[in-house]
DNA sequence: TAGATTGTTAATCGATTAACAATC
DNA sequence: TAGATTGTTAATCGATTAACAATC
C-alpha cells in the first residue's frame, strides 16, 4: 500500500507537519503547495506529488489544502496517533540524552527502557526510564513484542548487539553508532552517522569558503 | 577543486575510513574495492568511483589499494588532520550530550564553547567546555574567526539564532532542531532531523511487517 | 602468461522538475 | 468568467550500476 512511496517522501512529511502547525497557529485555514514549498525551500511540484501520493485528503484547485485536515492526514499517515514501543541499547552520554528527549512521544515513539552493562546505572532510572541489564534485553523484547531498537552502544559492540537484537525479534534498528552493522534483510536499519553528516557539512563549507575567496 | 564530487561521496568517506582502520588492525596491507564494498553493503563500482574521484592515491590493478596510504589520503581529504573550531548553541540535554561527545576530535572538529541563556549553567563548564551567555556569541565567533556552529536550541528559537549566527560570520550550521531554518546562500546547513529520520525508519519497518504478514 | 582489479565510459535507474489539462 | 491551483504526465537531472579496455 505504501510500497511505491519513496523514502524521500517520508523524510519530508514531518517537515510538512511542522510547517502546517505553524500555519494553523497563524490562523490559515488553507495552504497551497506554493506556500509549503516556500517555507521549506522545496518546489511546489514535489509538495503536490508527496501529498497526492501519500494522503487521503484532496486539495481543491484555486484553494489549496485544508490545514487541519492535512495535519490530521499526515499525522495518521506517519502513525503519530498510535505509539510504538522501543528499547534503547547503550545508556552512555548519547543514550541518556535520547532517553530524555521529550520529542519522541510526538513522533509516535515510546522508549520503554534502556539497557546497559554498567552496574552503576542498572536498576536505576534515567529521565524516568528504567535501566536494565543487557541480559534481560531478549526476554523483554520478546515478551513485549517490541520491534524498534535505538542503538547507542560504543561502535565496537554495535555488531554484536545488532545480532542480539535480531535474535530477539527486533525489526528496525536506529543506529547512532559509527559502525556499519550487518543485519538480515528482514530488519530495517537507519544510520545516524555523525561522522558522515559532518563530512558533508565540511564539504559544503569548503565550497562556500572557496567561493568567498574567489570573490575577494 | 572538489566542486564536482557529489555530497554522497563525502558521506561515504568516513565509512571507508572506519572500515580501513579495521582492515589495518587485521593486518591487511592492501584492500580491493570488492572488499570495501562488501564490508559496507555497497557496490565495487561506487567504491572505485569515490576513491578515484576524490583521492591522490592510486590503486594498483590486481592488488587494490594500499591500506595505510588510503587511510592517510582519506583523512587528508576529509580535513581530519587540521582541527576546525566550532561553537555549540543551546546547552540543553542534547547540546550537553554533544559537548561531551569525544568522537568529534577524530573528525577534525573542536567545540570551543557552548552558549546558552540559562544563568544556572552560564559561567560553568560542561564536559570541560565553558558555557557562555548568548550575548557573547557574536563577539567570540568574530574574534576567533569561527565558521561552524552546532545548533541545539529549542525549535522555536532556531530561526532567530540562525540569523544571529549568520550575522556573526558563521558559514556552516549543523542544525539539530526540528525547525527548518532560512539562511543566506553563503551559509551551509546540514539538518539532523530526528522526526524525519524516524519517519523513514518507520516506513521501512511497516514495509517489513507487511511482508512478514503476507508470508504467514 | 593468465587472471584479477583498476579507472572510466556508457547504460540504467529513480527522483525531481516542468508542463498542462482539469476544475473550483 | 477569469485566474489560481490541483493532480498527473512527460522531460530532465543526477547518482548508481554495468561493462570493458588497460595493466600489474
Amino acid at each position: 500500500m505504501n510500497g511505491d512511496i519513496s523514502l524521500q517522501t517520508f523524510h519530508r512529511m514531518p517537515q510538512y507537519l511542522k510547517t502546517l502547525y505553524e500555519f494553523k497557529k497563524e490562523g490559515r485555514e488553507n495552504v497551497s503547495s506554493v506556500q509549503l514549498a516556500e517555507a521549506l525551500d522545496l518546489t511546489p511540484s514535489i509538495v503536490k506529488k508527496d501529498l497526492s501520493q501519500a494522503k487521503i485528503q484532496d486539495g481543491k484547485p484555486k484553494v489549496g489544502y485544508a490545514t487541519v485536515d492535512l495535519i490530521e492526514g499526515i499525522s495518521e499517515f506517519l502513525g503519530y496517533n498510535n505509539l510504538k514501543d522501543a528499547v534503547l541499547v547503550g545508556a552512555g552520554k548519547l543514550g541518556q540524552a535520547l532517553l530524555g528527549y521529550e520529542g519522541f512521544g510526538d513522533y509516535g515513539l515510546n522508549i520503554v527502557a534502556g539497557f546497559d552493562i554498567d552496574d552503576g546505572i542498572i536498576g536505576g532510572k534515567i529521565h524516568g526510564k528504567p535501566i536494565l541489564p543487557t541480559g534481560k534485553l531478549q526476554g523483554a523484547v520478546e515478551k513485549l513484542g517490541i520491534k524498534i531498537a535505538i542503538l547507542t552502544v560504543p561502535a565496537e559492540h554495535a555488531q554484536a548487539m545488532a545480532d542480539l537484537l535480531a535474535k530477539a525479534g527486533i525489526r528496525a534498528i536506529w543506529n547512532f553508532t559509527t559502525a556499519h552493522i550487518q543485519v538480515p534483510d528482514n530488519i530495517a536499519v537507519r544510520n545516524e552517522n555523525m561522522a558522515s553528516s559532518l563530512a558533508v557539512l565540511s564539504a559544503q563549507l569548503a565550497e562556500i569558503m572557496k567561493k568567498e575567496e574567489i570573490c575577494n
